[in-house]
DNA sequence: TTTTGAGTTGTTCGA
DNA sequence: GTCGAACAACTCAAA
């Protein structure tokens, strides 16, 4: 064991069990962690406001963990690279250990930084490496279930490692800043009232891993159903990588009917693999061809965007649905297509107007997550459903019963019995505060089915 | 190289 | 009410 400290550089990777960074820095000597608060690198995707307040605990938590075993958590904000590299020099650091992030911004970092120091980038954000997982001609996938099929051949994970039992903190650890001076909590309004369920962190994400095996034989009906509680509620934790993907699958993998969750959870994998790829999958559709589409501009469409943000539509389970996001900074996944596919579809609004709405809002965020369902709801992505995939909003609300749901997130609507809560215009039962339907189901039905046919006429550029 | 089968999550219409 | 067919066209992955 040498004397000369080692860099532990957290990212989306806060917590200390099967942390494989966190473990190689302890092993190699003494350890000072490190965060970096940087807001240039992602552009657009820098951290959005939702996950600024989850950051602003799961930092905490970990802070107190590190705390606990003599490593204080040295904050500091700008560009990454070179703050860490600053943080190299001032303490004379031998290395840096991190875990790999498949951003383009964090690839990009990772790159410019192994050319200055002894970087070591070991995995754990994901199930498996993704160059660990190949089509037989040694390409990355594109599709999901055939990647599916070939990360599963190479399952279970391996164990996940416990907390390493031997850490020792550097003697003159670097100074940092105050988590309080980043201002990552919501100040005036302070509208994270709602986020009071959720406990980031890695204890946190212990409960919920806890909370949620015992609901995983159920999963694959009740996911549907945004009345029920049966989601996992892990995409916050996983996203900050409280909790390790490889621990998920082993509290899960042995009980019954576990596969539609693990599917679930190597989509996690998947979306990386796009956005190495297509780093800039965010910004562009993957079909190319899909950049022609006439989306709605100006002040009307604006008006409907502002409509759709506040859960104003005048769809029952539209509403419910972004009001939930707004006051809990998360959405149920049905909930999350229908919303997507009202805003593409109905009001004929560019996709990346929601995306960048969802990355301001999900304490869930996550680059290729994000994307990927976008560019499937709109239809524009490599992985296109067909363009007359268009979900109606009010039969999908009845088959999927979300008359609760409504009447939790639509109290103007509390009183409605279950026939008419979902349209209730439709049967005259609508109160006097809420809003008529933005549009009619029908005619928007045709006017998306006419923009659509206006580029698939339209030879695809090569 | 060519061929073949398949692709997360749907809706509408008419028999 | 229930059921099957139609809704397009393209790309990917593997044989």
């Amino acid at each position: 064991m040498a004397d000369t400290p080692s860099i532990v550089w957290f990212r989306q990777d806060l917590r200390l069990a099967d942390q494989a960074a966190f473990a190689a820095a302890a092993a190699d000597g003494p350890v000072v962690a490190l965060y970096v608060l940087d807001d240039d690198a992602p552009g657009d995707w820098r951290i959005g406001g939702a996950q600024r307040w989850w950051l602003h605990h799961s930092l905490q938590s970990l802070g107190t963990s590190l705390a606990a075993l003599g490593v204080p958590l040295v904050l500091r904000r700008g560009n990454a690279v070179e703050q860490v590299a600053r943080v190299a020099a001032e303490v004379g650091a031998a290395r840096v250990h991190c875990l790999s992030h498949y951003e383009p911004w964090w690839r990009d970092a990772e790159a410019a930084l192994a050319r200055q120091l002894d970087l070591v980038c070991h995995p754990g954000y994901l199930l498996i490496d993704p160059d660990a997982v190949r089509t037989g001609a040694g390409t990355q996938f594109r599709v999901f279930a055939p990647f599916w099929k070939a990360l599963s051949a190479k399952m279970p994970p391996d164990r996940p490692r416990a907390v390493p039992g031997k850490v020792v903190g550097a003697p003159h650890p670097p100074e940092g800043d105050g988590l309080d001076s980043w201002t990552l909590l919501p100040d005036k309004p302070d509208w994270a009232g709602g986020f009071k369920d959720w406990q980031p962190g890695e204890d946190g994400a212990a409960a919920a891993l806890h909370a949620f095996s015992d609901m995983v034989v159920t999963y694959k009906h009740d996911r549907n159903l945004p009345s029920t509680n049966g989601s996992s509620r892990l995409s916050p934790h996983l996203h900050m990588g409280e909790i390790s993907p490889a621990a998920v699958w082993h509290a899960v993998a042995d009980g019954d009917g576990a596969e539609p969750f693990l599917r679930e959870l190597a989509w996690r994998d998947f979306t990386s693999n796009l956005i190495i790829q297509l780093p800039a999958y965010a910004d562009t559709s993957g079909l190319l061809k899909m950049e022609a589409l006439p989306w709605r501009t100006g002040p009307a469409a604006d008006a409907d965007f502002r409509a759709w943000t506040r859960g104003q539509t005048g769809y029952p389970i539209v509403d419910a649905g972004m009001r939930q996001l707004w006051h809990t900074g998360w959405m149920h996944n049905r909930v999350r297509m229908l919303t997507a596919s009202f805003l593409i579809k109905h009001l004929l609004l560019d996709w990346r107007r929601g995306e960048a709405w969802f990355w301001d809002c999900l304490v869930d965020a996550d680059y290729g997550n994000n994307s990927t369902n976008w560019q499937w709801v709109a239809g524009t992505g490599i992985d296109a459903a067909p363009f007359f995939r268009i979900m109606a909003p009010l039969s999908q609300s009845e088959k999927f019963e979300a008359a609760e749901y409504i009447r939790r997130w639509v109290p103007e609507l509390r009183d409605l019995d279950d026939d008419v809560i979902h349209d209730p215009h439709q049967a005259d039962a609508a109160p006097a505060g809420y809003p008529a339907p933005i549009i009619g189901h029908r005619e928007a039905r045709e006017r998306a089915l006419a923009a659509m046919r206006t580029v698939s006429a339209l030879p695809s550029p090569s």
